[in-house]
RNA sequence: GGAGGGGUGGCUGAGUGGUUUAAAGUACCCGCUUGGAAAGCGGACGUGGGGCAACCCACCGGGGGUUCGAAUCCCCCCCCCUCCGCCA
């Protein structure tokens, strides 16, 4: 059995919630013609289950009976006939379970009641912006313009040696990098994370349970013997309990990971791709929450304080949208994003996500917990965000802390991570 | 990469075509017993799906096949163990 990944019930209960959930986040599906094919497909199940039972109650007699006897053989030609319609309605039924299946999967999860109405982007809601952003430096310019830049992030030769968009990070630009990284995991262990390092190729399971499978296929790299490079460490963090069912006393499991991540980026153009804003292959590191059902939306609200620390202590401006209807994933129940502001570029770049799926993602990887008082098995709610992406914090950080005289200054939580209190591009 | 051995419930483990409705043990849970516990005795004890329910169906690593009938036979794949090879 494979799981969809919006609960089948709500769907036959309340249909209404489903409309409701796909008007919000505006897509077109035929919520219709999805509810016919449930019905459809358990109509056809229970025929092949009767057929079923019939066949076990013949093969119990036959049991009984002598091998050869004419009682025997005649049950055997009886259960021929029987045997032949399974096949049949059962290959019917797979047909019907195929297409059921693709139906359930193009039911999105449904928004949590405080998602702001809207359709687009713009109409998302600023949440809080904290620091300045009026008041940058008449020099301050694109990161990929600051003189001496390609001495420490050299875009050129990494388009040489593999392809566009893999940069090499290079002497003090390769040491922030890796300051930030680890500046970021020190605070999120400080926050109660436990570290992860994990496998960044996962197989085609894992990245089916996560989501990036069908839909998002174009989008990753893929190796000669099917394993996909990680587009985000949520994928091997999710599928670590995939199928398994935790105590509930484990709750909240929180972790978090640093991996480079590879995306395609497939259909991207412009000047969202110039200089750092975009690469096929980054360091994050990802926060991930398991968490009992009835405390998801206090875990998110925890997960997207413990990201904005991470900019508050590099003293970085940054703003918190909560996403709209229109402009929330697929999957997700409500989301915030954080972006940094670049001074240079005048413009937002994201550089967190913090999302609750609910019990979305947790159907499909399978998920669960044991409910203490019942005994039985639940879906957990899964949360994640990052905390944060290296190479857009480390261009605002550029862009917002350039100096007349060409250095950068390094905020102080990050100084003793970098070494320095200034960065040259010599 | 090569050769061999394996994969059955939380765990151990029986089962090589049909009363298997997956034995048995063990762990956990609930009783009885006890001053309390252990032992002992009794009961309950998987997951998913369909059904208002009674109940029914599926699941023995995964997927196909043979058969009236598959945990059991056949094919493909995955994983684990032992040895060999290669190697950071």
């Amino acid at each position: 059995m494979r799981f969809p990944m919006l609960d089948p019930k709500v769907l036959r209960e309340s249909p209404e919630t489903v409309r409701a959930a796909i008007a919000r986040k505006h897509l077109a599906i035929d919520l219709d013609a999805v509810l016919e094919l449930d019905s459809a497909w358990r109509a056809q199940l229970s025929e092949v289950e009767v057929l079923r039972s019939r066949q076990k109650a013949a093969n119990t007699k036959m049991a009984a009976l002598k091998k050869g006897s004419p009682e025997f053989l005649a049950k055997v030609q009886e259960m021929k006939a029987v045997s032949a319609e399974v096949k049949a309605k059962d290959e019917a039924l797979k047909l019907l379970e195929e297409k059921w299946h693709a139906a359930m999967l193009s039911l999105p999860n449904i928004p949590h009641a405080t998602v702001p109405e809207g359709r687009a982007p713009e109409q998302n809601v600023v949440h809080a912006t904290h620091g300045e952003t009026g008041s940058a430096s008449p020099h301050a310019l694109p990161h990929w313009e600051i003189a001496g830049f390609s001495n420490l992030i050299d875009f050129a030769r990494g388009a040489k040696v593999t392809g566009a968009g893999f940069p090499f990070f290079i002497g003090e630009g390769a040491k922030l990098s890796r300051a930030l990284l680890q500046f970021f995991l020190d605070e999120d262990v400080k926050a109660g994370y436990t570290e992860v390092s994990p496998p960044i190729f996962v197989n085609a399971a894992s990245a089916t349970a996560t989501g990036q499978l069908p839909d998002k296929e174009g989008q990753m790299y893929v190796t000669a013997d099917q394993l996909y490079a990680v587009p985000t460490a949520e994928v091997p963090l999710t599928n670590f309990f995939r199928d398994e069912i935790l105590e509930e006393d484990v709750l909240p499991v929180c972790r978090c990971a640093y991996t480079p991540c590879f995306r395609r980026e497939a259909g991207s153009y412009g000047k969202d791709v110039r200089g750092l804003n975009r690469v096929h292959q980054f360091d994050k590191v990802e926060l991930l929450k398991w968490v009992h059902p009835s405390s998801s939306y206090d875990e998110l609200e925890k997960l997207r304080a413990d990201a904005e620390r991470l900019l508050q202590k590099l003293e970085l401006p940054y703003r918190v949208l909560l996403m709209c209807g229109g402009d929330l994933g697929f999957s997700q129940s409500k989301k915030y994003d954080l972006e940094v502001w670049a001074a240079g570029q005048k413009r937002w770049l994201e550089v967190s996500s913090c999302s609750n799926f609910e019990a979305f993602q947790a159907r499909r990887a399978q998920i669960r917990f044991r409910n203490k008082e019942t005994g039985k098995p639940e879906l957990v709610h899964t949360l994640n965000g990052s905390g944060l992406a290296v190479p857009r914090v480390l261009a605002a950080l550029l862009e917002n802390n350039l100096q007349v005289d060409g250095r950068v200054e390094i905020p102080a939580a990050l100084v003793p991570y970098f070494g320095k209190e200034y960065l040259s591009f010599k």
